[in-house]
DNA sequence: CAGGATCCTTTACGATACTG
DNA sequence: CAGTATCGTAAAGGATCCTG
């Protein structure tokens, strides 16, 4: 009897796995997809805008997640000279790459949502 | 001068936003789509082998985990009736209709990994 | 306006030990 | 093997007040 040739599923994926877990590290948290999706589609936006637009979040939470995403080069933060302060933020075009990860969770959102009303 | 059709950005996509919050609800933590990608490609799987396949984590995350996505019915979780018992989970056919939104995880993660590389 | 500071509550996450 | 129980830390999240 033949041993069936063992498809080493721990090796040959790692690569890919790990993958996703290094963008976790920089994208996961409940509000950074909203945020980015937000400010990709608003060009640039100011705080308060953004606190207006995305439903829930605390500015506590807004204003920490604009960080993270600043140090990550994601977006960034432009202080203008006005009085008082106006400060703009704007996904950078290295931001721009995860458009496309955040079209298929938005994709899948919707059909998501789809599937919630037919029950 | 005319005054620029204002593209009312607040009510033309608070349809796709909510969608990206409501998938962010089912999706988010540190390991949905970690468990959810080894599974993919892995097929049928045992505890253990995932716990084995996802480097760093807790068997209590993955059982919190593994109970989260069943309930939302993207996996399965079937008990063999064998001593000791054995358990097998899988992705279900909905789950597998998170795949795109993975595979653009794995890809972004792949070139954000590139570039660290290069600095 | 754009936030930081403070206080408090609730989840998320992690390590270790234990059970059917 | 496939988890649960227990305990502890760290973040998430909310409310209110404060500052340049």
């Amino acid at each position: 009897m033949k041993k069936e040739p063992q498809l080493n599923t721990s090796s040959v994926c790692k690569y890919r796995m790990n993958a996703i877990k290094d963008a976790m590290e920089i994208l996961s948290g409940k509000w950074k997809f909203h945020i980015l999706g937000t400010l990709l589609q608003g060009g640039k936006m100011r705080f308060m805008d953004l606190l207006r637009e995305i439903d829930g979040i605390a500015a506590k939470m807004l204003s920490k997640e604009l960080q993270d995403m600043e140090i990550n080069q994601l977006i960034t933060r432009t202080v203008l000279d006005t009085k008082p302060v106006t400060v703009e933020y704007e996904v950078t075009e290295y931001g721009r790459t995860i458009e496309p990860v955040i079209d298929e969770i938005a994709k899948w959102g919707i059909e998501y949502r789809k599937s919630l009303y037919q029950k």
